[in-house]
DNA sequence: GGATGGTACCTGTACGTACAGGTTGATCCC
DNA sequence: GGGATCAACCTGTACGTACAGGTACCATCC
C-alpha cells in the first residue's frame, strides 16, 4: 500500500500527500509515535521536490497529526485526533421549509453522532451571499468538513468553489450538484423514480401523460424527473407532452423566487389547471413533479368534475405525509431522505479519516408507492389508441424504508 | 514604526517577521479586517525573499491571526486571538420525527444566526443516557448556552439537573418543563388552545365531547390540553368524559415506547374507535390531542357511516400539513412553532449577554383554525339536552402566523 | 450607459539550490 | 574498555525562478 501521487489530478501535489498521510495516521495504519519516512525519502519515492514534501508535512504538523524533531525525524503524534473541540461538521441547507429537509438533517445527524461528530446547523435561506458568510463562519468555528445543500447559483465567485478547490475541508454536496464543483455527492434516483412512475401509468394503459411542474426545470432533481418521464414514454413508443409549467416563471439568476412559491398553493394555478383539464384532448394521467403539485391537480380535477382515478390518474413525488391522507391516497415516488443524510455524513467522515480517492457519487434508490390515485385508463381510450404495453414498472431495486 | 528585520540576530528571519506581525495585530495597531502589505511588498521593504515572507505569513495564518484570499490579498483576521469566545449554541431535541420539531429548530437557528451565533444540533432519540453524553460533548465543544427539549425522566441523576444547578452555561427549556428544573422556558399555550377548541364545539351546541389521546397524559403539553378541555366544559356546566386513550399504555419510566407509537396509525386503534363511535351514547364531537389522532377518528367515523361534521365534529391540534389536505379539512389549533424556537434563542442570547434575572417563562399564543370538520350539533340532540351556550370561543389573543 | 478586453497585482503551486545545526552510530585512538 | 571523532542523516533556514488562476480596475468600443 504505497503512497500514490498523480500528476494528472487537479488536487495540488502537497494536498494529495497530506490527505494520504492523514488517512494512514487516522486509520491507525501508522501507529502513534511511529516514525515517518524522511523528507528526502518521500521526495525520492514520490518523485516530487523536497519543498513540496515539506509543505505537506508543515500542514500535517499544524493539524496536530505529526511532530517533527530536528535532527531526529518526523513522528506520528501521540494523539492524532487533535484537539477535542474539532469534531464538528458544518451543515448548510439552502432552505428548511419541508419535511424532506428535516429527514435529511436527521439522517446526517444520526450518522455523524454515531461516528463521534456533531452537526453545526445553518440555513442560508436561498441567499448565496449568506451562504458565503456561513461558510466563512464554519471555517472559523473549526469545522472539519461541510455537508451542503447549496443555493442555486453558478457564479464561480462564490465561496463554495474556492473551498472545493482549496481542499482545506472536505465537502459533500446533497441532492443537487453544481456545474464545475468537484466533490462528493449524494442524491436520490430521481430519474429512476420518474421512470418507474410513468411506466406504471403506461402499464395501466395511459397514452397521454402530462408532466406537471413549476418553472424550475433547471433544478437538477426536477430535470432528472423530466428526463425519466421522457425516457419511459419514448421507450414505450409514446410522445412526451410539453411540460405543464405552473406558477411564476423561473428566472435564470434569481431562482429564489421560484423556490419561494414552491410550496404555496395559489388559486391562479388551480384555475390554469382547470382550464387544461376541461378540454377533450386532456391527458388521462398526470405525473406531478411533487406531491404538492399533485394535490393541486387533485383539487382542479374535482372542480371540473373528473374522478380520480377513473377519469384521471395522478402520480406525485416525495411521498410526503399528506400523500397517504388525501381524499384519494396518492400514488407517489418515495425517497429515502433519511438514508440520504446518513450517506452524506458517511462520505464526509470517510474523507475526514483520509479517504484519498477522486470525488464519489452515490444515487440512492427510490420506491414507487402505488395507492388509489392511479387506475386503468378508460376502455374507450384504450381501444381508440392501442399502444404497446410495458410489461412491468421498472424501478431501481429498493428495500423497504419508511418516511418517519 | 516600520517593521525591522535584523540579519545579525540569532532569531530566524521569518520568526522575526512573524513576531512583529503578531504584535501589530494583537495590539490593535492593525485593526481586524485591514489589509496587510502584499508578499512582494514585504519582500522588497524588508530585503528578504518571498519564500521567507510566505513562511511567516503561513504561520500567522495557522495561528488564526490573518486570512489570505487568493487574488485579493492578506487581511487581519476578524477575530485575532483565536476562538476563546466561540459563538456556538447547543441544541438538543429528544426527537426529530415531526414537522413541529423542524419548525422549532428553524426558528431557533434563524434568531441565533441573526445574533451571530451558530446552532450545534443534536438528537437524543428519547434516550436520557444519550442526552447526558450529548450535554457533556456540548460542554467540551465550548458552547455558550444550550437549548433543550428534554427527554422525559425525572431522575435527578441526569446531567441536565447538574448543569442547571451549576449554572456554567445557561439553559432554555423548550415545550416542556421538568419538575425541579429551574431555568428559562418557552412553550405554546396548550391550555388556551384546548380551551378555545372545546369552547368552539360547545358554542356549536355540542354537549358530549370526548378527549382523544394516547396514554401519555403525563406529558406536560398533553396534560395542559386535557386541563383546557376540562375547564371549558366545566365552565359551561358540562361534564368532561373519561379521556379516550388509544394505543399501548404509557409506562411510567419508559415513555419512549409510547412516543414511538405516537405517529403510527395502527388498525387496532381504528377498530377501537369504531367500537366507541358505533353506540347510541357516542359523543357528538371529539377533541383530539393532535391532528394525527383526529385523522384516525375521521377514518373510523367514515367506516361506521358517520358524516363529518353532520354526525360528528372533529378538532385536532398542531395544524400539521395534513390538516388542510384531508377529505374534510380539519378544524385544529395551530401553534407558532417557528416563533417558539425564535423566542427560545432570544431568551438564551439575552442570558449570554448577561441578563441576570430569575428564570422566565413565556407562553406563546395558539390559534384556533376553523375549517370544515366542525359544525352544529344535530337539532335532535340540541333539544334533547339543552345547555347554556357559551357566547364566544375564547383564545389567547393571537396575530396571524403561518406554519411554513 | 453598459458590455468587453487588457493589465497590473495578488496568492497558490512547484521546482530548484545551499548551508546550518542537531542526532545517531560506527570507527578509531588512547 | 572508554572516550573522541567523523560521516551520514535529519530537519530548519534562506534564497531563487517560473507559471497558473483569481481579483480589481480602467480604458475602450458599441
Amino acid at each position: 500500500m504505497e503512497i500514490q501521487i498523480s500528476r494528472e489530478s487537479t488536487i495540488p501535489l502537497h494536498l494529495q500527500l497530506l490527505n494520504q498521510l492523514r488517512h494512514r495516521i487516522l486509520s491507525g495504519h501508522w501507529p502513534p509515535g511511529s516514525r515517518l519516512p524522511s523528507e528526502t525519502m518521500l521526495q525520492r519515492r514520490l518523485g516530487i521536490s523536497r519543498s513540496t514534501v515539506r509543505q505537506a508535512l508543515h500542514r500535517a504538523e499544524s493539524e496536530g497529526l505529526i511532530e517533527r524533531v530536528p535532527g531526529k525525524g518526523t513522528f506520528v503524534a501521540r494523539q492524532p485526533g487533535g484537539p477535542p473541540n474539532s469534531r464538528l461538521i458544518g451543515y448548510i441547507t439552502f432552505d428548511f421549509l419541508s419535511d424532506f429537509q428535516r429527514q435529511l438533517l436527521r439522517g446526517a445527524e444520526d450518522r455523524a453522532r454515531s461516528r463521534g461528530y456533531r452537526i453545526l446547523f445553518c440555513n442560508s435561506n436561498r441567499d448565496v451571499a449568506e451562504e458565503d458568510r456561513l461558510l466563512e463562519q464554519l471555517l472559523a468555528d473549526q469545522v472539519r468538513g461541510i455537508l451542503i445543500w447549496p443555493a442555486l447559483d453558478n457564479r464561480p465567485s462564490r465561496r463554495l468553489f474556492h473551498l472545493a478547490q482549496q481542499c482545506r475541508v472536505p465537502l459533500v454536496l446533497m441532492d443537487r450538484t453544481l456545474p464545475g464543483l468537484r466533490c462528493d455527492h449524494v442524491s436520490s434516483d430521481n430519474y429512476g423514480g420518474a421512470y418507474a412512475a410513468v411506466s406504471h401509468l403506461i402499464e395501466l394503459g395511459h397514452r397521454r401523460i402530462a408532466f406537471l411542474s413549476r418553472p424550475i426545470l433547471q433544478l437538477e432533481p426536477v430535470a432528472e424527473r423530466l428526463r425519466g418521464y421522457r425516457a419511459a414514454l419514448q421507450e414505450a413508443g409514446l410522445s412526451p407532452l410539453e411540460p405543464w409549467l405552473l406558477g411564476a416563471p423561473g428566472r435564470e439568476m434569481d431562482v429564489g423566487y421560484a423556490l419561494h412559491t414552491y410550496h404555496a398553493a395559489s388559486s391562479q394555478e388551480i384555475q390554469e389547471l382547470m382550464r387544461r383539464l376541461d378540454r377533450p384532448d386532456r391527458p388521462t394521467a398526470i405525473f406531478a413533479m411533487n406531491d404538492l403539485m399533485a394535490t393541486q391537480a387533485l383539487k382542479a380535477a374535482a372542480l371540473v368534475g373528473l374522478q380520480v382515478p377513473e377519469d384521471l390518474s395522478l402520480v406525485g413525488f416525495d411521498d410526503m405525509d399528506i400523500a397517504r391522507h388525501l381524499e384519494v391516497p396518492l400514488t407517489t415516488v418515495a425517497q429515502d431522505t433519511f438514508a440520504l443524510g446518513q450517506r452524506a455524513a458517511e462520505f464526509l467522515v470517510e474523507r475526514l479519516e483520509g479517504y484519498p480517492g477522486p470525488p464519489r457519487r452515490e444515487v440512492l434508490p427510490t420506491q414507487l408507492r402505488i395507492r388509489a390515485s392511479t387506475g386503468p385508463a378508460r376502455a374507450v381510450e384504450r381501444t381508440r389508441a392501442p399502444g404497446p404495453l410495458v410489461e412491468k414498472a421498472q424501478c431501481t431495486p429498493c428495500q423497504g424504508f419508511t418516511n418517519s
